[in-house]
DNA sequence: ATTACTACTAAACGAGTAC
DNA sequence: TGTACTCGTTTAGTAGTAA
């Protein structure tokens, strides 16, 4: 993660671009690179110091100045920076949608469904893995918490097709793939059937998640909705 | 021009627009937030607070955590900050490249060419201004200016086109729009027939330079050749 | 002219803590 | 839990200056 002595680095870094040193060897003497930072003459120095250790940039110096060209290196971070930027930009949706939620224990319906054989198979396909059977309950708390959910029905979602057996009819599932508390790559699911109100969250993962999170009745949960751009 | 306090509240936009709140309403908690920059709790707490005095970004707080949105100002800054590097990062030349050289008297030609009606007109159409009857001589002193001046051939110009008249042929004249010792927008010609060799540049702006700068024999100008994209 | 060192000043940071 | 204040500490910034 880019910390505070980087920040500096980086924008160092644009304004040399900005004065061509990405496309060619350009001469910048500190003196004129303090004044696009609105810096010191020596602070720029410094920079460029830091900058060169850091294998950002090379510089050869003259008698009147010094020749500066950034590096592969810094041209990457560059670019790294740019495309962040325009993905975030770009993008329809935001890149993440987190909710809170407290585990309770439901009724055990959600294993049913999601032990379905024509269900399964999609979820393999479609999300990566194969469910852990039963689904982990959580309750939104905050009125943010609800609206945010309810936010997410207009965000792409992975579909997975419904069908019909000699009972009944299983409606569609929508899916959200979630990292659960940091750690655990799993999806939100739609409740299978409206057992429970817009409140309540339906979580699966490849493994179960009450004992890998060590979760009780209670806890709280962070579910970090990834939305594909 | 952007200050170092500048980087730090655009970097922090940039985080919080990772975590969607430019897309949407976001619950973010400073301790949250801070580690996404790598520092306190108490800096981050500080950095939303100079972000909502700048207007950049809107806040509510709740019992548990505030509500963050990135404002138009906020998203504005963002948006600067893409184009400005997307125009650099897609650009086949760098935006500018700048070169020194010492006044010098020439042979009074300049006048006689620029001065030329057909030229005249171009120059007028082409580079939106009319030259001042004559030519500010440059010489290049250093290595890198004539290295640098001899890269100008590959990039595009302005080209104004030759014409031939009783007695003789006039050519071609490629144009540099430039700014001269960052103040006058006038353009540097190649030379209009090759008087002079490669260490030297003749310019033209609207006005006389000489005067306008207050320039004399052996005095040292700046020229920024603007490379259009 | 330059760059960049040293020594000092100013500013940012973060621990403790109140709310 | 949260946020954000005070205040001592750390870090970044700059003036002066040598090379």
């Amino acid at each position: 993660m880019t910390d505070s002595q980087e920040w500096r680095h980086l924008f160092t870094l644009l304004k040399l671009a900005e004065m061509g040193a990405h496309k060619r060897t350009a001469k910048i003497s500190t003196e004129y690179l303090a004044e696009k930072l609105v810096t010191s003459q020596q602070t720029a120095s410094r920079y460029l110091i830091e900058l060169e250790r850091k294998g950002w940039i090379k510089r050869s110096m003259t008698h009147d100045g010094c020749l500066i060209k950034i590096d592969d290196a810094g041209t990457g971070e560059l670019q790294k920076l740019f495309s962040n930027l325009r993905s975030l930009m770009e993008a329809a949706y935001p890149p993440s949608v987190t909710l809170e939620g407290t585990v309770f224990t439901g009724l055990g319906e959600g294993a049913y469904y999601i032990g379905k054989e024509y269900y399964l198979k999609q979820f393999v396909e479609k999300l990566g893995f194969e469910p852990y059977p039963g689904t982990l309950n959580l309750k939104l708390t905050s009125d943010y918490d609800v609206k945010a959910r309810a936010e997410l029905e207009a965000y792409p979602a992975v579909e997975v097709a419904g069908f019909k057996n000699e009972d009944r009819t299983f409606g569609l599932v929508k899916c959200y793939p979630a990292l659960i508390d940091n750690k655990v790559k799993g999806a939100l699911v739609t409740a299978l059937r409206s057992h429970y109100d817009a409140s309540v969250l339906e979580i699966i993962a490849p493994v179960c998640l009450r004992r890998q999170l060590n979760l009780k009745d209670g806890n709280k949960v962070k579910i970090e909705i990834l939305i594909p751009m």
